[in-house]
DNA sequence: TAGAACCGTAAGCCATAACTAACTGTAAGT
DNA sequence: ACTTACAGTTAGTTATGGCTTACGGTTCTA
């Protein structure tokens, strides 16, 4: 796998893409994230570890209390990767292009 | 949902990666991108139309050849997203370390 | 030390998505 | 009209991942 297959099927399910999104504002803890969700706090629990070990969220604790954030590198490291499909994806397109205007002028049209 | 669950959850799935991997080469038919994957003709056609519902590829007809290729508007739209989520991810983050300077400077360390 | 708050983990359940085989539709050639 | 090649669709099967409940570990405070 090119880029992590582990971190966009990390990204894939609903539930985990709504954590992403609250996290976009603030740091939260497991609890704070169990709250705005039709899910039981052990289920976020579980997502977390996923996203943690995809490295899209870090996590520190204070005291009894563990924070989660986004990764802003691993964030980095995706876009880079959707940015290189975006470039092969021109790159195929024009050249599909070129082949359409030697066939045309193969035709004499 | 703010950009599309729908378009991660297509790239979620371990099969249409493969998929889309293949198709940044250049454009393929179904049966063209069967023959390269441990799956049927028919799981292709079913991945695709997911893919295609997504925007994620678009399909053009030569005959009796389908031939798919990567949507560069819909990738980078969700590059776009990736961005976004960078940034703020990037200003929590740094919220977070002024937070703690002036949590310092409180306990005078 | 006990109790409260927070959270990870294990294990069981089950809905569903990914798979297959079979069928059907479309395009093109004879 | 028939045949071949290509591909979409249907329906059944099943593995799996997301969910829940229950349990136990960690941290902090009184």
């Amino acid at each position: 796998m090119a880029y992590g297959s582990k971190e966009l099927a990390a990204i894939g399910d609903p539930t985990r893409q709504a954590m992403l999104e609250r996290l976009r504002r603030r740091p939260m803890t497991v609890g704070e994230l169990a709250e705005g969700l039709p899910v039981t706090r052990p289920a976020v629990s579980q997502h977390l570890k996923i996203l943690r070990q995809a490295r899209l969220v870090t996590e520190r604790r204070e005291g009894t209390r563990h924070y989660f954030n986004l990764n802003p590198e691993a964030l980095l490291e995706l876009r880079g990767y959707i940015d290189r499909m975006w470039e092969d994806a021109l790159g195929a397109f024009s050249r599909y292009v070129a082949q359409q205007k030697r066939k045309r002028k193969r035709l004499g049209k």
